[in-house]
DNA sequence: CAGTGAGCGAGCTTCCGCTTGACTT
């Protein structure tokens, strides 16, 4: 008989605890929340004040009846889901489901998982504040009002299945509005002037000294009079100013930061980077990973303190405690920090180590000293003209917390290292040039949005959640309305005009700009998808709009408001829009252009989303010849198709020939352009134009198929003709009556006979009986 | 994995936030 039983939310920290609380308590996990709204149906009573109905999931079933019959056996609940909105509700269901006596029931929350920290809330236990679990709950139901009235407007006026969300939405805006600035980014041209002087180092001898020139010349024409000023110039310093400066580490990871940092630094996916540290969690190696909060807990900061002291001495320690300015922050947790700083490394996998090293480093580093450097600026006249030359050096005078951690920036910044020393100067010292260069250069167009860099921005407008950043990003990609591309580069001449020995010489130089790599892009659906949604609902679709409804929900968590008042002044705002929507006369319309005639047949041509994807139609659905329809292709765009590009598209399928006494014919289908021979299928290779290719070059790729077909059979049996042992993307296996079974590790698929086969598929079935049932995937529309 | 789609039309799709599994052909 357990006297107490302590819920938490996670199974890890439940472990850990239970540690710490010795035996009269036992430890559970809810694994989050434990009850939602129905999935399938809309679930909230719009009538009846906005009464939400609630289920348990089917997978967490489970976690229910267990924590039921150990809750019968305990004497006294704790309720310790986390200090926030959410955990509260988890709470407040949890006392709902679990049928729970307010008697023996207590409501506890902790920031830190030490002892200390759960004995003292132990001791100061409170009720569940209802205000803030309304205020849950209003969230939860404005988002399933949001997503479940605006996702089926999508699939009657532009596709089926698509989505809509307060969330998701929003990121597919910023994503499609980034796209527009570059593509009417116009870059301008300046020319950047450096002249290179020759002085002495400190031991005498010669060295350059780069220095650049206040300001920069519009035209080439203006760049070129100024070298040919120059000719006859003397050079002077003119002044020699040292200026110290700082700079600070920044604070300690939060789930957003740590993703950022992890794409930068080690090119890790944000969902890599959220597996790894998931794994790194559950091994016990850092504290939670999904966390809004900077906030290091005083045990930690004393163990930096230590760590640094140890090993760099102690005027490398500079104690801080950084505070959260994100928008909607609910700091439930503490910041994402190694559990024992002590420890520089852990033994894991090699990625879990990667990104231990980079949260360790970066948690140290928040407590250590500032560094110190000392700026060096000389400027350098230039006698026949009022513009001077500026040369700039930057030492480290003291390394601080540099000596572990430098944070990286996303932005490609022309600037070059500064981080050296000017050699010995002195004022009015005459300098000699050696050469000065104007080179022209364009203004940068603004980035395209990463996945980290997405995210660092749903963060700064508080849109969306740490532990919803990644999903997001998933989302709108599954639903093509983004993909993650790469966009090559074009090639950009620029002029380089140069004065040396007296002589102007002028040439021209090619750079690549625009190239870019994994860099989210919108689809023609995202982008009309978008377009649609923000004219028709710029209330949802403003960046803004969380962070307003933010303030609501704060307003009932604080009691101030009920929570029905606030849906029913969204709901009676939202709904009508929703409905005169609905109510436009164009079905499946949106985003419709018309390109022009068929020039044979004068039929209309028009690009608009069809059922799978963009596509091209000619003639007209009510005509009495039926329309014919082609689906456009990788490297066109509803935005710039043109006719002629469009009626390229019906020139497919197209037959080339006849190979082994079958016709061989070309065609362009879901997954790009293939051959056809026999009912069979061969994807052409990038590059090779469907339009072009000729017979003898789709013999060979079908002849290649059959060859790779073949290396995927590593071993048949004459006795059996069903069953083979096979190469496949994760190794060999084996196929029996075409099933497919795993072969054991320690066995070489080679040496396989039939019997061991039987063997090991017998095993395996057994397995999968007595495991429990499988979670079907979803039926596929065939 | 594959060439679809304008209407006899059933029934399906969908949100955001909390949490981890089970297991890949």
């Amino acid at each position: 008989m357990q006297k107490n039983l302590v819920i938490v939310e996670s199974p890890a920290k439940a472990k850990t605890i239970e540690k710490f609380l010795g035996k009269d308590f036992k430890v559970l996990s809810s694994y989050g929340h434990i009850r939602d709204l129905k999935k399938k149906s809309f679930s909230i009573d719009i009538d009846k004040d906005f009464a939400p109905t609630y289920e348990i999931p089917a997978d967490k079933k489970d976690v229910v009846k267990n924590l039921q019959q150990e809750a019968g056996k305990a004497d006294m609940i704790w309720l310790a889901s986390d200090e926030d909105r959410e955990g509260e509700a988890i709470a407040w269901h949890l006392y709902e489901v679990l049928n729970l006596n307010p008697e023996h029931t207590k409501r506890i929350v902790f920031h830190e998982i030490t002892k200390n920290a759960i004995l003292k809330a132990i001791d100061n236990p409170r009720e569940i504040d209802m205000n803030l679990v309304n205020a849950q709950q209003a969230r939860r139901v404005l988002d399933r009002i949001v997503g479940f009235e605006l996702s089926p407007v999508l699939w009657k006026k532009v596709r089926p299945a698509l989505s809509a969300g307060r969330v998701q939405s929003v990121a597919v805006r910023l994503i499609v509005e980034r796209e527009r600035e570059v593509n009417a980014f116009e870059s301008e041209a300046s020319y950047r002037v450096i002249a290179i002087f020759l002085v002495s180092d400190k031991d005498g001898k010669p060295v350059e000294m780069k220095a650049e020139l206040n300001r920069r010349i519009k035209t080439k024409e203006e760049a070129q009079q100024f070298l040919e000023s120059c000719k006859n110039a003397a050079y002077t310093i003119d002044n020699i100013a040292v200026k110290p400066t700082k700079k600070s580490p920044a604070a300690p990871f939060t789930t957003s930061t740590l993703q950022q940092e992890a794409a930068r630094k080690l090119g890790f996916t944000v969902a890599q980077t959220m597996m790894l540290a998931q794994k790194l969690y559950e091994a016990g190696l850092i504290t939670y990973m999904r966390t809004d909060s900077v906030n290091l807990s005083e045990y930690a900061i004393a163990d930096c303190k230590k760590t640094i002291t140890g090993m760099m001495g102690e005027k490398y320690v500079q104690v801080r405690h950084f505070t959260t300015k994100t928008k909607g922050a609910q700091e439930a947790h503490e910041a994402i920090r190694p559990t024992y700083i002590e420890n520089e490394t852990v033994s894991a996998g090699a990625q879990e180590k990667r990104l231990y090293d980079l949260i360790w480093k970066r948690t140290i580093a928040s407590q250590m000293a500032d560094a110190e450097l000392e700026k060096t600026t000389a400027t350098i006249a230039i006698s026949n003209n009022g513009d001077y030359f500026t040369a700039v050096g930057e030492v480290i005078t003291f390394d601080g917390f540099l000596r572990i951690y430098k944070e990286s920036y996303d932005e490609d910044s022309e600037q070059e290292d500064e981080s050296r020393l000017l050699p010995p100067l002195s004022k009015g010292q005459q300098l000699e040039t050696k050469g000065i260069t104007a080179t022209e250069r364009f203004t940068q167009r603004p980035p395209r949005y990463t996945e980290a860099s997405l995210v660092r921005k749903l963060e700064e407008l508080g849109i969306g959640r740490p532990s919803t950043y990644a999903p997001t990003i998933s989302t709108i990609q599954q639903r093509e309305y983004v993909v993650k591309g790469e966009k090559t580069g074009e090639e950009r001449p620029y002029n380089v005009l140069t004065l040396r020995d007296g002589k102007v010489s002028h040439n021209v130089q090619t750079e690549i700009v625009g190239a870019e790599k994994s860099k989210l892009l919108p689809t023609d659906t995202g982008i009309v998808v978008n377009d649609f949604l923000t004219e028709y609902f710029p209330h949802i679709l403003n960046y803004n709009f969380t962070a307003n409804i933010e303030k609501e929900f704060d307003e009932i968590a604080d009691g101030d408001i009920q929570w029905n008042t606030i849906m029913q002044k969204f709901y009676t705002q939202f709904h009508p829009a929703v409905e005169a929507t609905l109510a436009l006369k164009s079905e499946r319309k949106v985003g419709e252009r018309i390109l022009g005639q068929h020039p044979k047949t004068g039929e209309t041509v028009s690009v608009k989303i069809g059922r799978f994807g963009p596509m091209v139609q000619i003639g007209d659905a009510d005509a009495e010849e039926k329309p014919r329809f082609a689906r456009l292709n990788k490297e066109l765009s509803m935005e710039t198709i043109t006719l002629e590009q469009a009626l390229e598209l019906f020139k497919l399928p197209r037959t080339l020939g006849d190979f082994e006494d079958n016709v061989v014919t070309i065609g362009a289908g879901r997954f790009g352009p293939y051959v056809r021979h026999e009912d069979k299928y061969y994807s052409m290779p990038k590059g090779v134009d469907p339009m072009e290719i000729t017979l003898d070059e789709a013999i060979a790729l079908i002849l290649e198929k059959r060859e790779a077909e073949k290396q995927k059979f590593i071993k048949e049996f004459a006795e059996d003709p069903e069953m083979f042992i096979m190469n496949g993307r994760y190794g060999p296996y084996i196929s029996y009556q075409k099933k497919n079974y795993k072969i054991p590790q320690n066995v070489v698929p080679q040496d396989l006979n039939l019997e061991t086969c039987f063997n090991i598929i017998k095993l395996q079935q057994e397995k999968a009986e007595s495991a429990p049932k499988k979670r079907k995937a979803p039926a596929k529309k065939k």
